[in-house]
DNA sequence: TCCTTGGATTGACGATCGTCTAAGCAGAAT
DNA sequence: ATTCTGCTTAGACGATCGTCAATCCAAGGA
């Protein structure tokens, strides 16, 4: 059977399961070396062009496209077609919502 | 052949890419909705034995395990037995570093 | 000493990821 | 119209991930 003695306090209020599971995929997305130079490349400017960003690397065109699609498909950037290039900007508000999330956790809050 | 027009300026000051290659598996570690609960949970408290963390997700002890072993390698965790009981804590030098990357990429620094 | 219990490790499985080539689409220029 | 260029989409492939059952190790208690 149990003892009663207990190793710690029985219950932890923190970060809720529907919480995590939503922004569990903003720090995946953020968790390849390629989005997350991406990422600050668009973050460095008020917008960027994919040409650009492509020279950037040693990558197909496509394998950006790919990374860019999954930055935008988690709320990170948005792009815009203007002509014949397609610019690409920061989402300020998801960024902001995952520092709110991980301050706490080093800050003791 | 190539148009003179360009169609933005042809370099941007950034996240260099060692840097990048060594945060992005922080966020990927952060990037499951399990670890980041672990995470939060673990930050809540001084330290949490791993009793309390299994029994709050319905999941098998291993897993568990598996994603402590995860947060511990990437310097997020650290862990200590005591005992019959392992007792986690959080390491919040690693999490500060990751604020101080995202930080700049929404308030535009 | 032998058992019991908390937790980590191993090995396996399907699922997802990162990359590529090939094909497709949208505009601009000829 | 046709062609060219910038970028995305569609499949395909090996590599990695998340999970589990089975096993193993460490520490206490009988």
């Amino acid at each position: 059977m149990a003892s009663d003695v207990m190793c710690c306090t029985p219950a932890i209020a923190s970060l809720d399961a529907d919480r995590a599971q939503a922004l569990a995929p903003l720090f995946k997305a953020l968790g390849d070396p390629v989005r997350l130079r991406l990422a600050s490349m668009i973050a460095a400017m008020p917008e960027v062009c994919v040409c650009e960003l492509t020279g950037a690397f040693e990558l197909s065109g496509p394998t950006i496209s790919h990374h860019l699609k999954v930055l935008r498909d988690n709320g990170i950037v948005e792009c815009e077609r203007r002509g014949t290039w397609v610019y690409y900007r920061i989402r300020p508000h998801a960024l902001a919502e995952l520092t709110a999330v991980l301050a706490p956790l080093h800050t003791g809050a």
